[in-house]
DNA sequence: GACAACATACCAACCAGTTGGTATGTAAGT
DNA sequence: ACTTACATACCAACTGGTTGGTATGTTGTC
């Protein structure tokens, strides 16, 4: 899952009472990652996130000079730590590109499960927010969003080279077209309260794939697996 | 453009001064709509939406009990706008089943023009923000969002009758993954704050239908058309 | 003993919502 | 036709609670 590090790098055990030194800034932004996927970074507040991370409001503005400040933390926060996760996935794997494409694929509608606030992209639903009133965060949410994009496009472009594309796109337009639709799944199903929607999204995505590259392929251009 | 109705019912011309009795609610729906749009529905506040529709507070609580209120009734008035729009769009002119869903595609792509907050989707900038906290919201931007999606169901479906379809989905499906698609785009537009990358989604998107149906269709399966 | 990491107490601005009132329309009674 | 009665549409000023932020402590650590 992509949520709750909140492993103490210092000591080993301290039972769940008091936040123990040095752990305020990292519980601060364990709480605005919760907070922003349930209500929106607008509607949460400097005290919601205080009280979530069980700390004062003197701790939060010696970590944070202002609330923007943390919403930026926080957006780079969220991609270091996509970062490492999707970095140390299986879907690398595969020795055929379009494979890893593939498994990238279906990691991410894997990645849909439990409920709603727990799976959805917190810099994707900021963006959505202040792209317009807060141009320092809406910069960090693009960083996380295109920095993850460029990740895909080696394998997509190295999928490109060896059975060609059926479609004049290209592998940036590809990869970011990825994120669209991940994201686009992630607002139905916080419309209709149903986290299967955001799946079926990525079963398409995943069928567009294999579409754009059948023929060449040797995958099956239709049938989605389960 | 799906933005600034303004017209007045009553009076043909009043100099562009005071808003003149009976056309306060629809101001402040516009204003909302704008303000949604820009900042989101929790950083709006009244005293904004007022200022902007140029009328007081006592106006405002006078049309709607509450915020929350006027936030289902932004969705709804969305809804009921967009509804309107799209029945008289040109799309549905076309014989064949499969050039008229490719027509709202290529519609879809072109309404996307023109500064950022002028073309986004207000419900599903709502539903990002409010899903989880305010459910009267939320279920009007679902009810907006998945009754549009209905409207393309017919078309889908008599495309898939008429030629068949190379993947095991069904109509309400890809009606849906055309509007993740569609709200996907916008977020990276907003993220990019470059509406090509809403475009470029868009025509991914009408490349998947083309894909879908190609083989059986008479429709060129790879190039995407300017 | 100096500095980082917090905590406590507090403030000015702002916020959603209320109050009490006015201007305008409108339908009935006479 | 004209008044009475009532309803709708709005306005300006106010209120109590909330908000982001600050000023000033206290405590642990090197």
């Amino acid at each position: 899952m992509i949520q709750d590090t909140a492993s103490d790098p210092t000591s080993a055990d301290n039972g769940a009472d008091k936040p123990a030194r040095g752990q305020a800034r990292a519980r601060i932004l364990d709480a605005a990652r919760a907070l922003i996927r349930e209500k929106g970074y607008s509607a949460m507040t400097v005290d919601d996130l205080c009280a979530r991370a069980g700390v004062t409001k003197g701790a939060f503005f010696h970590h944070f000079r202002s609330k923007e400040d943390l919403g930026v933390a926080a957006a780079q926060d969220w991609a270091q730590m996509t970062g490492a996760l999707f970095e140390q996935a299986p879907y690398h794997a595969p020795e055929d590109p379009l494979e890893r494409v593939l498994a990238y694929i279906r990691f991410r509608r894997d990645l849909v499960a439990g409920p709603i606030p727990e799976f959805t992209c917190v810099v994707g639903t900021m963006a959505q927010e202040i792209h317009d009133s807060i141009p320092a965060i809406r910069d960090a949410c693009r960083d996380s969003i295109f920095a993850h994009a460029e990740t895909l496009e080696a394998d997509i472009q190295a999928a490109i080279d060896k059975y060609g594309i059926r479609a004049p796109f290209d592998a940036k337009s590809l990869a970011l077209h990825t994120q669209a639709v991940i994201q686009g799944g992630f607002i139905l199903a916080k419309a209709g309260q149903d986290p299967a929607l955001a799946v079926q999204s990525v079963d398409h995505l995943e069928c567009y794939f294999k579409l754009l590259f059948a023929d060449s392929a040797g995958v099956q251009p239709a049938g989605v697996p389960a």
